[in-house]
DNA sequence: GTAGCTTGTTGAGCGTTGCTCAGCAGGCCG
DNA sequence: CGGCCTGCTGAGCAACGCTCAACAAGCTAC
């Protein structure tokens, strides 16, 4: 409740680069708890306490805005799993399919939404985690040391889906051991690439 | 265009049976060319020759329209992958995954958008999808003679997220024969819940 | 210090959309 | 023909996305 007696904050100017920063913070903020539809300019033009016109100052379309924040929530998610330098193949694959569990186990709530976010509807936001999906897939195939053609291609992104399903149903209700989990679904990568 | 010198078109009464259903059939048309935030009332309204307010009438909310949209999607699925009845249990899951293919070829846009549609945000929606999902499932395993218990359930949840993502992209981009493909869904299946 | 410029920022306002409500009118009944 | 049920409409409100002209914070130049 802000008291109307307040005579009024001092307004305080940020360099575009802060303001576009918080404004995509609030945005990643606000996406565990809201689906895109239900999110308003408004509501995020109050918390970051500025008016709706300077959001639009910074994005041209509240599409643009989302489409910001969506990106911004996939290169944190691909910073994560991104293995390090230095790492042996079979360990690159292991070690992101670990990453990618825990991710989904620490950010549940946020990386649902923002899958949901991005597979729901506008092809704009889409495209954002589709361009994930395939680098993961492709640093995938390079790392198993297999030739990237189409089929190949199509049947890891597959299993990408089916590793997104089974790993956000196990959080909500472990049904086996996460070593098992993990090994269940390299398996199943090694067995489809086999082919 | 519409000539504004027309009188007035006869205004018709229709049963709400029959108003009801011609408008979740505009939703089903309107469906695979427009993303749910971009659905509005408004043009439903206008292609059915009502006003808003019949559509509220019958729908208190957008969001109970469109839910009933996709439940209707929904069921036609549905009836379409049902196994008619005397056949035996292998044929009823090979069957089912054929009449699946089918179904994604014929109906691509429709079928991918519905279940973007289904997919993003609204929880009210996804939950119609969730549901024909896990009857699928049901009826899967019992074909397939296994016990439903949790684990199972969720391995051949997260195999059809493998198979509409598979199915998805092999439309667009066939990598192999169709029986190969129904192969190959129906093998991962089996070495999936064989364990 | 102050004049001036850059640019972050705002408020008023327009068109559209979801939704409400009081009341009109089609068509079946007596 | 009169009455009633109910399908149906139009006016209108609040909220939203988005535009635009103008204000003002804070740096630089003198």
């Amino acid at each position: 409740m802000t008291a109307s007696s307040a005579p009024r904050p001092p307004r305080l100017r940020r360099s575009a680069g802060d303001r576009r920063a918080q404004l995509v913070q609030i945005g990643l903020e606000l996406l565990p708890t809201t689906p895109v539809q239900e999110l308003t300019i408004d509501e995020v033009a109050r918390r970051a306490g500025i008016s709706r016109s300077l959001l639009f100052h910074y994005f041209a379309t509240k599409r643009e805005y989302y489409t910001a924040v969506t990106r911004a929530a996939a290169d944190l998610l691909w910073e994560h799993l991104l293995p390090p330098p230095g790492t042996s193949p079979q360990e690159q694959v292991s070690g992101m399919l670990d990453r990618f569990v825990g991710w989904v186990e620490t950010y549940r709530e946020t990386h649902l939404a923002f899958v949901r976010g991005a597979a729901g509807g506008d092809p704009w936001v889409s495209e954002v985690y589709e361009e994930t999906r395939g680098r993961l897939v492709e640093v995938a195939l390079t790392a198993l040391g297999l030739p990237d053609d189409l089929r190949r291609r199509q049947l890891v992104l597959a299993w990408f889906a089916f590793t997104e399903d089974l790993v956000g149903q196990w959080v909500e209700e472990p049904t086996m051991s996460r070593p098992e989990l993990l090994d269940l679904l390299h398996d199943v990568l090694d067995r489809l690439t086999a082919r």
